[in-house]
DNA sequence: GGTTGACTTCGAGTGCACTCCAACTGGAAG
DNA sequence: CTTCCAGTTGGAGTGCACTCGAAGTCAACC
């Protein structure tokens, strides 16, 4: 039902110390522990994680993410505001796949270049 | 003809600071200096500094940019490695475009829970 | 009941890529 | 000739995102 820190990282890709730390600043609202003190993750948590890790590879900085991580636990009146930090990082994405196509024509033409130079000399 | 590391940092849009660590770092060969000691970029300088924010855009970490001036450094019998630098750097950067479409989907989704909730609420 | 191994906390350390500072130098404008 | 500005060096500092070490706890297995 609930899994242990070491768990949930291996789920999700992340090391144990990454968990923790995220929780630490705030990107993860605390984690609810057993009798002894140890962190058990719910599927919810493991969920929020994932999600996380799909922020944290698009480049989004960690501080925006314990923003939405606060806008998150205001509840349902926050839901706009979210909406709106998405789309605003959805552009970037966009841009930042823009960004890698226009440099891969480079790359192509420097390979091409290459490519020419070895056919001759 | 020339440009100083200002006018050079203002065309490849670095800093004056970002151009001088590139050469210690052996990113560029010794750039050419004038009486006083300054440093002259030529246009060839000025358009290998360009290509290098290509690389480093998509990614590419120092190291490996390091690797690829010194095997330009050592003339045309390095042509076929450094294609094939650029040949993996290329894989590595279609990885990341595709890695970002998927996170996009994720985004997509989340922007569209959102606007449902919000219509609901 | 002892050993093992995964967990706990707190604080320090790491790697990367810059970014800046201090002290100095030299050419150009007024 | 002085002032100013952009340049020079070496080394220190910054910001980000982890990553690890030390010292200790606890449950499970033999």
């Amino acid at each position: 039902m609930t899994l242990t820190v070491g768990e949930a990282a291996e789920r999700v890709g992340l090391t144990t110390y990454t968990l923790r730390w995220y929780e630490q600043e705030g990107l993860v609202a605390p984690v609810g522990r057993d009798s002894a003190g140890r962190r058990r993750y719910t599927s919810d948590d493991v969920d929020w994680l994932f999600l996380l890790t799909r922020l944290r590879r698009t480049g989004m900085p960690v501080r925006d993410m314990r923003r939405y991580a606060e806008l998150a636990r205001l509840g349902d009146r926050t839901l706009g505001a979210r909406r709106a930090l998405f789309e605003a990082h959805r552009a970037r994405v966009l841009a930042r796949i823009g960004e890698l196509e226009e440099d891969l024509n480079v790359l192509n033409y420097k390979i091409d270049a290459y490519r020419r130079a070895e056919e001759e000399g």
